[in-house]
DNA sequence: GAGAATTTGTACGTATGTATG
DNA sequence: ACATACATACGTACAAATTCT
């Protein structure tokens, strides 16, 4: 069956994921340095744990940040971002 | 779910992950078959959702398998597989 | 050294949406 | 009409390591 529904909001966690890769790519957060705690993203952004968890996870996998327990999340340096 | 892990108790969804990945690499989930649905897996290994969730996560990932929406999650073919 | 606060990781709970059978 | 199944989303609690007081 074909969905006729208008297009769809997007995921919030990937809508937020894309947001904070804008801010890296653009220097906002850069290399190396520390990105605003779990937490502190769920204030700003008005998400739910699990949604900024999200985000950061994916943000992982494609190799643009690298959180360290106890520590914070930091931003990866730029070659090991993709297509960089 | 069981720990089956000694002294450095490794994660509950990593050992569910390798768990079901031996099942797969096995072939008693054989490729383009069904796996069992979280729910299922919830129930068998004894875990909540989202730790059932995290496993299967982890095993698109690595591209063992791929969850379809309203369907279930399926087998990869194994030339999707890591090192083969 | 003791204690509190911070931060990521793990784990479970619950509800709703959407598509399929 | 109903049950199934994955996706999204919020909530809660505790553990371990680090940092600050």
């Amino acid at each position: 069956m074909i969905n006729w529904d208008p297009a769809p909001e997007r995921p919030l966690w990937l809508q937020l994921m894309e947001t904070l890769r804008q801010r890296i790519v653009s220097g906002t957060y850069a290399p190396r340095t520390k990105i605003p705690s779990l937490k502190q993203i769920t204030q700003e952004f008005e998400v739910g744990l699990n949604t900024a968890r999200h985000a950061i996870d994916d943000l992982e996998a494609q190799g643009y940040v690298r959180p360290v327990p106890s520590l914070g999340t930091f931003v990866a340096p730029a070659e090991e971002w993709p297509r960089g």
